[in-house]
DNA sequence: TATTATACTGTATATTTTTACAGTATATAA
DNA sequence: TTATATACTGTAAAAATATACAGTATAATA
C-alpha cells in the first residue's frame, strides 16, 4: 500500500470522521468546507489520489459515492470483515497484522457462537474430522474450553489446532488422523496457552 | 418507538443492507430498484414515515442524507439472512418457504463467488470430498456449469448434490464415496435440471 | 536547469438526486 | 358509509453534486 501525503491523510480522515458522524460520506463541497479548500477540484484531486492508492473506492457519477477500502487508523471497515490468519510468525500475537493474509466479509453470528477470526488449516492432522487443508476454521477467542473441544493452542510459540483433553496437569492435543500422534504436555514443565476454540468452518469450492 | 408496517421494515432493511454493502446510503431511485417500486415517491413516502417513527433521520436536500437512528436487529434483512434448504418437498421449488428450515446471518460475498442459499447435506455420498452430513453447501443459482463442478440437480423431482459430467446427451452425476454409484442419465429419455453450483460450504462445530 | 508531482483556485456543464404535486387503489377504523 | 391510512404510479422542477478543463504556485527529483 502506497504512502499517503500529509494532505491526503487529512482528506481520508475527514471522510472517515464525516461518515462516522453522519452515517454518510461527504460531498466534495463538504470536504472543502471542512479542510478550508476553496475549490471542489481540490477535494476531487485528493480523492482520486486516495482511490489510486487503494484507500477508497469511488462509485463514479454517484453523489457521496465514496467507500472506505482501507482505514488508516484501525481495521474498522464497513460491515464485518473477518481476518484470516495464515502462518503465525514466531513471537507475534495471533491477530498481528502480519499474520492476517486476507479478510472475508461475513457475519460473526453465522455459527452457533460468535467468533473472532478464521484460522487457515495447514496440513492433514485433522482430516478425519472433515477438516481439510486450507479450510478456514472460525475461532472464538476464549480460554473457557472443555474436553473434546477443538481448540487453538500456542505451544512453544507455534499455533496448532487440535482436540483438547486435560486432566490435572496433563494436557493432550489430539489430532484427527491416525497417521499423527497426540501431543502430550506436562504443564508443570512446559507452557501452553489456549487461545480459542472452533465454532465452525468454511471452505471455498 | 412506534411499530413499523411490513413495507416500512423492508425499506429500513434495504437502507441498512445497502449501507453495509457500499459504505453509503441509497438514493430514492436505488431503493426503488431494490424493492421493485416504479416511483421515487414511494421510497420518499416510506422514508418520511421511518423518520417520523424515529428509525432514521434525513438531512433535507442532501443526496443520500439518510442516517440510521435505530437499527432493527432482529428483523429479517434483505440479503443478510441466507436460507438453509433442508428436505425439498416433491414438486415444490427449492426455495419455497416450506423447504427453508432456518436462515443464517451471513454475507453472500464471503466465498469466491456470490451465492443464493445453503443446501444441507444429507447422507454420505460426498464424504470423500470432505463434505459431511449436515454441512451447509453454499449454492449459486446458475445453469452455467462445467464438468467437474459440484452441482445441484433436480432429477425425478429429487434434489441431489453431485459432481457434474456431461457429454452430448449423457449426464453423469458422480458421488465422492466409493460406496456409491454414479448416476447416469440419458437426457433423451429423462429430464434433469441443473439448479445451481457450489461455491463453498460451512459447518458448525 | 528542466521535468514532474503536489496542491491548489476558478469555472462550467452534465448528471444525479430530492422532493413536491396530482392521482389511483386498497385496507382499516370510526 | 365515510374518513383516514397505507401503498403505490407518474411527472417535473429545483437543487445538489460530480467531474472535467484551464490555470498558477511550490517542492522534489533527475
Amino acid at each position: 500500500m502506497k504512502e499517503l501525503t500529509k494532505q491526503q491523510s487529512k482528506v481520508l480522515a475527514c471522510v472517515e470522521v464525516y461518515l462516522n458522524k453522519t452515517g454518510f460520506p461527504p460531498t466534495r463541497a463538504e470536504i472543502c468546507k471542512e479542510l478550508g479548500f476553496k475549490s471542489p477540484n481540490a477535494a476531487e484531486m485528493h480523492l482520486r489520489a486516495l482511490e489510486k492508492k487503494g484507500y477508497i473506492s469511488i462509485q463514479s457519477g454517484s453523489s457521496r459515492g465514496i467507500s472506505i477500502v482501507k482505514s488508516q487508523q484501525s481495521f474498522e471497515q464497513i460491515g464485518d470483515q473477518m481476518p484470516v490468519i495464515g502462518l503465525v510468525a514466531a513471537g507475534s500475537p495471533t491477530l498481528a497484522e502480519e499474520n492476517i493474509e486476507k479478510r472475508i466479509p461475513c457475519d460473526p453470528n453465522m455459527f452457533s457462537d460468535t467468533f473472532d477470526y478464521f484460522l487457515k488449516v495447514k496440513g492433514l492432522s485433522m482430516i478425519e474430522a472433515g477438516i481439510h487443508e486450507d479450510d478456514l476454521v472460525a475461532i472464538k477467542k476464549t480460554t473457557d474450553v472443555k474436553n473434546g473441544d477443538l481448540v487453538v493452542v500456542r505451544l512453544e510459540d507455534e499455533v496448532t489446532l487440535k482436540y483438547f483433553k486435560k486432566a490435572d496437569h496433563n494436557l493432550e492435543l489430539i489430532p484427527a488422523n491416525k497417521d499423527f500422534s497426540t501431543i502430550k504436555v506436562d504443564l508443570r514443565e512446559q507452557e501452553a496457552f489456549v487461545e480459542g476454540k472452533s465454532v465452525g468452518l468454511i471452505r471455498t469450492h
